[in-house]
DNA sequence: CGGGGGCTTGAGGCCACTCAACGATAGTGG
DNA sequence: CCACTATCGTTGAGTGGCCTCAAGCCCCCG
């Protein structure tokens, strides 16, 4: 997919700033938001990475297909991660919208360009990469040797951290997403999250079954057999 | 694992070109070489990183263990690999050297302090994390998707292409070491080896389980279902 | 109100795991 | 040099955890 409409004009430092990309000499990157609706693509595996995304509003899935169709999700990006950002010229995941989706972004030769002169800039890109990387470290564990329950509580923790207000976690994605996240299938981790709801550990909110209250943290956290 | 006995001596900027982390302007960087016996920790998860090392001679599995002794291997390192470099202070794999091995070392602080001070060193730091970061992001498709001949078509064609000489591959790691890599058991890979073998895919050398001849390449690559 | 997507639950199957036996090899110590 | 032992690899038999297939419900949305 290609930025259909990235003319919308005026940068913003305000916003730049934001994005952890810029510290008090650098000059003015065109930094601009596009809205991409639910189940669309923001940009496809293999395709050039010209701009480095941030989402402002909604949620993004990553992932990869094999080419009978098995996905293996590798991330989740939520309000305020950064995504797309590649070393090569091109993307490595298929990224899509979850939900209706605001994200920022830049060029991503801007972004070079500003970290040649910069080594603030320079030095967080590194770490960025480098969160990137323990988070797919973290995951090959997961993915490699733990059991559908340990997985599912991981991620229950996992999102929890990222996502919960008042108590209560709003998930975006489907039970289709959770299990391409974590090598399951989909009723798999429905089965789980049954019986974690039968055990007392979690519980839903009204009819919603994507919004769910931990009620034993501590339990999830002994289930999950942490690294 | 601290370094015991790096005081070795003269440092060489020959090596550290090799190790890829000098230009031209560099102070020169202390580098020694150290050795291991085979099946000894070289550091340990959670250690300080103050090290980063360069496989010289030999080859090391880096893994992550579950409190119930599950492993997950995350990478081979084999001749020439540069391995340990973490962007925090810590280690986040466990080392260990599967045959008798000689790395050479860097204390990590020095290449940080370079790193400030040269673009094209702090360029190549981001490079190689990227690239491991590529790595785990293909294993995880692996680990999350893939079947267990899948698999193990893929191992055998990432190692082909690093340490096959004379159209003879030696494998320096067990059975279980390429099970732990690959999220599998270690019967499960013999099996699929077998099966390939009794399929004319490779063969073995000798009574040596570990030197193998891939006699159909196209065929295994057919097999792994390419990304 | 009709249709489709999303979630749960049940029944049955299969792929990889577990447990076990055995042979071969390499490393160790007398 | 040889016996001893641990490690490694293969293979078979049986099990089990997760997958597949299927039905049914609910909710949202057009």
């Amino acid at each position: 997919m290609y930025i259909r409409n990235a003319a919308d004009a005026s940068p913003r430092l305000n916003s730049l700033r934001e994005f952890g990309m810029t510290s008090d000499l650098n000059p003015i990157i065109s930094l601009n938001e596009f809205t991409y609706r639910r189940r669309t693509e923001i940009y496809g595996e293999k395709e050039p990475a010209d701009y480095v995304y941030q989402v402002k509003l909604g949620a993004v899935r990553s992932y990869k297909l094999l080419p009978d169709g098995r996905r293996q999700i590798g991330a989740f990006h939520l309000m305020g991660d950064i995504f797309g950002l590649e070393n090569g010229s091109e993307h490595r995941f298929t990224a899509e919208a979850i939900v209706d989706t605001t994200v920022r972004l830049v060029r991503r030769q801007s972004l070079e360009l500003v970290a040649e002169g910069d080594a603030m800039v320079a030095r967080n890109l590194l770490t960025m990469t480098n969160s990137n990387l323990q988070h797919a470290e973290d995951h090959m564990l997961l993915l490699g040797r733990k059991t559908s329950l340990e997985r599912v509580a991981a991620f229950l923790l996992e999102m929890d951290k990222r996502l919960t207000a008042a108590g209560i976690m709003a998930l975006p994605m489907s039970r289709r997403d959770i299990a391409d996240y974590l090598g399951l299938t989909l009723e798999t981790v429905s089965r789980v999250l049954s019986r974690l709801h039968e055990l007392g550990v979690l519980s839903f909110i009204g009819n919603n079954q994507r919004q769910i209250v931990l009620l034993d943290k501590q339990q999830l956290t002994s289930l999950d057999l942490q690294n």
